[in-house]
DNA sequence: TTTATCACTATACTTTAGTATATCACTATA
DNA sequence: TATAGTGATATACTAAAGTATAGTGATAAA
C-alpha cells in the first residue's frame, strides 16, 4: 500500500504535487459533474430532478456521472423501497466540502480577468 | 459587453457559479497544464526544457498548450533574437497566483482520501 | 386502455482530446 | 560534410468523452 505524504511533503514534490491535484480535478471536470454538484449543494435531490434541472443532459450522462461522483465518495446514493423506487442523491460530508475549492476557483477567475482586461 | 459581476452576485447564482469555475478548470484541465504550470512555477523555462521536464509529452501538445496558456493569460513568452532564436515561458502574474486554487486542490483532496479510507 | 412516472440501460453514433511520425529553416559544432 | 540543437508545424491517426434515440419493468392515474 502507498504511503500517506504529508501536506508538506506534497507541496514539496512535483511529481506528487501534479498527482494530488490531478485527483481533485477528476472529481469536477468533464461537463456535467459541476452542475450536478450544483444541482444537489441545497439538499437531497432525485434522478428526475438533477435531469430537469441540468436541461440538456441526457439520462445516459446523468447516470454514469451519478456513479462516477458516489464512487468517489463525493455523493451518497439513498434508495427507499416505495413503489416504484425512488433514489435520492446529496452530498457526503466532504463533498460539501468542496465548495471551499471552488469558491477558491471563482476568486482566482474573478481577479484573473481583471488583471486580463487591464492589460488589452 | 457581459456586465462584471461581484464575488456575492456569482456566489449566489448558481449559473454564474458554474461558469465562472469553469473558466477557471479550463485554464488547468487537460493532461498536460498543470505539468507545464509545474515546470515554469520555479523560474523562466525554455520550449525544450519544459519538454524535457515533462518526458512523454509531444512537440505538438506542447507548442498546443503553450499557446493556450499564453492566450488565457496564464503564461508570457518571451522571444529573444539570438541565433537560434530563444523563447521563454514564464507566469504570469496572476499564472502564479493560481497556486493558491492548486494548494486548495490538494488540502481537500488529502482531507477526502482521509474520510474515504476511514469509511471503508 | 392508453398514457405517464420512476430510475435507469443499450446501442450506435459524433466530437474532442491526445498520439505518432515526419518535417521545416536556420546555425553551430565535430 | 554530417550531425545536433533551436522552436516549432503538418498530416494522419487512435482513444476518450459526450450525444441521440429508443427501450426496460413495474405501477398508477386518466
Amino acid at each position: 500500500m502507498k504511503k500517506q505524504l504529508s501536506l508538506k511533503e506534497i507541496k514539496s514534490c512535483p511529481v506528487e504535487y501534479v498527482l494530488n491535484i490531478n485527483d481533485t480535478l477528476n472529481v469536477i471536470s468533464g461537463k456535467w459533474k459541476l452542475p450536478i454538484i450544483g444541482s444537489v449543494l441545497f439538499g437531497k435531490k432525485r434522478f428526475t430532478d438533477i435531469q430537469r434541472n441540468i436541461s440538456k443532459i441526457t439520462p445516459r450522462m446523468l447516470s454514469k456521472e451519478l456513479k462516477e461522483l458516489e464512487l468517489n465518495g463525493v455523493l451518497i446514493r439513498t434508495v427507499y423501497e416505495t413503489t416504484p423506487v425512488s433514489v435520492e442523491y446529496e452530498l457526503s460530508q466532504s463533498g460539501k466540502l468542496i465548495t471551499e475549492v471552488l469558491d477558491k476557483m471563482i476568486e482566482w477567475g474573478v481577479e484573473h480577468r481583471k488583471s486580463v482586461l487591464k492589460k488589452s
